[in-house]
RNA sequence: GGCGCCGUGGCCAAGUGGUAAGGCGGCAGACUGCAAAUCUGCUAUUCGUCAGUUCGAUUCUGACCGGCGCCUCCA
């Protein structure tokens, strides 16, 4: 069987380009993780979605995987929170890192094989900075700081296709700072202030007491784990520029050679049509899903029913839409489960519905297009199991496929816990239940039901008898 | 000001130079004592507006209108 193509949007090059791993067997992928100072938001989340989907995809595509996911645990706003409570930077980000856990497992992302952490990396920060500083790519100014010189680098800007000559009007005024040569130089080296001090924000270095600057943490974890040059780099859309920009210009400087294969962004998460972001007050977190009970899969099946490029709006009513259906995914993964055979057709269906979504998956990762088929596929094999086939050929390639689809969507909501109390219960009013329709005494029936579904519980008569389950 | 994205039915959202996937919702029917679930049918002569290219454009080009993002805190 030839290899399928694999097809992922580059942003060096914008364009969507086939993709396969440097050494044919392990795609090595480096993944922009959070500053751990605040819960990460939603749109933090739809991020480390579209890495968990890409993930997914590969090994769907029979690769194996290795993703590197930084935290960021020193930086400005980790030392302000710090020193304003009067902690150490690690008492900020213990407790948050834990949360990001936490989230990340309850909305399904996988475990990345590495979570590496930026204040473990000083050493090799600083490696990087001393090759720099060794090839005059950068420089100690006046204040204690070792920039990165950017018009020496010269394939600065390659990435955000910024023209570094032409800077605004309208833009943000830049806040000149008088040690750099050149206002776009960015910090490597930072020297330490009394604060960084104060909560365990400075180190030694051979440029005095200081701290990294925000991008050089990327390259240094980067390269340690997997090499000069990945496969893969990915993050979010914002993080185009400055942060990969100057992650390529440090790298490269450093290395002399390209610091990732493939570029992958994914596109911001809206919410009242506006960028979700901390400091505009609009953002949503998990617990804030949690608490209006929004299973994962629901949320899964929302971020992926758009394109990872674009941007997407999250509103009640779209959230709404997909516990329902998702809710559909579940009804049917019960069934497909409780089946004993289908009709030989539902092998077809299932042969063609796996062939669609592996060329979506495969296609820049288009989950929207998956999704579709994936539906529409629940819609067909509910027909064919209408029909009480006896072929179990055909219903085990059913669950072949719909389990495969699922292992990389990952949508179908889990089935509440078993409640032996309200089961019990529950048939035990069933029973009453049946007895009142065997003497037709509907409105008792209909009473009885009334009294169950009081309780969460939504009942299914059926020719097999009827069943319950629990809601939500 | 520079760079870029987007505008598809009530809501969400795919998509292609040849005549609009899918989900949610709604309507009708089948099934049911009634429901629920499921199935079936219907629900955009039309893809922001106006031009242009073309035998033919929602899909290409241009202008305009509207929304969003980036231009060193940012997923």
């Amino acid at each position: 069987m030839a290899a399928p193509d694999f097809r992922l949007h580059n942003t060096l090059t914008r364009k969507i380009e086939s993709f396969s791993p440097e050494d044919g067997k392990t795609v090595r992928i480096y993944s922009c993780g959070p500053t751990v100072y605040k819960p990460a938001h939603l749109g933090n989340f739809r991020t480390f979605m579209f890495e968990d989907l890409l993930r997914r995809v590969i090994a769907l595509r029979g690769w194996k995987i290795f993703q590197v996911m930084n935290l960021t645990d020193v930086d400005d706003k980790i030392i302000k929170s710090a020193s304003e409570r009067g902690i150490s930077i690690s008492e900020v980000t213990t407790p948050i890192t834990k949360i990001f856990h936490a989230d990340r497992a309850f909305l399904r992302i996988e475990d990345a094989e590495l979570y590496p952490k930026a204040t473990d990396h000083i050493p090799e920060m600083i490696a990087i900075v001393e090759r720099l500083v060794e090839r005059k790519l950068a420089y100690l100014a006046d204040d204690g700081t070792v920039y990165f010189a950017i018009d020496k680098f010269k394939g600065y800007g390659k990435l955000s296709r910024l023209d570094t000559r032409e800077v605004k009007a309208g833009a943000r005024v830049l806040q000149d700072d008088y040690s750099k040569e050149n206002a776009q130089d960015f910090a490597l080296w930072k020297a330490a202030k009394p604060e960084d001090e104060a909560s365990g924000a400075a180190w030694d270095s051979p440029w005095g007491r200081g701290r990294p600057g925000w991008h050089l943490e990327c390259s240094a974890m980067a390269m340690k784990y997997l090499g000069e040059t990945l496969d893969i780099h990915c993050g979010g859309i914002d993080l185009i520029f400055p942060h990969h920009e100057d992650e390529i210009a440090q790298s490269e400087g450093a290395t002399g050679k390209p610091f990732s294969r493939f570029w992958c962004h994914g596109e911001f998460l809206l919410t009242d049509g506006s960028k979700m972001a901390k400091r505009l007050g609009n953002v949503a977190t998990v617990q804030d899903l949690r608490d209006q009970g929004v299973p994962a899969a629901a949320f899964r099946h929302f971020v992926f029913s758009t394109h990872y490029r674009k941007q997407l709006n999250m509103s009640s009513d779209a959230l709404e839409a997909s516990i329902e259906g998702v809710r559909r995914l579940a009804d049917f993964a019960a069934r497909l489960a409780e089946a004993k055979a289908a009709t030989p057709e539902l092998e077809k269906i299932a042969e063609e519905t796996d062939a669609e979504v592996t060329a979506a998956l495969f296609d820049d990762l288009n989950a929207p297009i998956a999704l579709g088929a994936l539906f529409t596929f629940v819609r067909r094999a509910n027909a064919e199991l209408d029909r009480n086939g006896v072929d179990k050929r055909a219903l085990e390639k059913a669950r072949e496929v719909f389990a495969r689809i699922n292992s990389v969507l990952d949508v179908v909501p889990e089935a509440a816990g078993p409640d032996p109390e309200l089961a019990r219960w529950v048939e035990d009013r069933l029973t009453a239940r049946k007895e009142a329709r065997a003497q037709r005494d509907f409105a008792r029936a209909d009473s009885i039901r009334a009294e169950i579904e009081g309780r969460g519980v939504a009942i299914e008569d059926s020719p097999q008898g009827t069943k319950w389950k629990k809601l939500r």
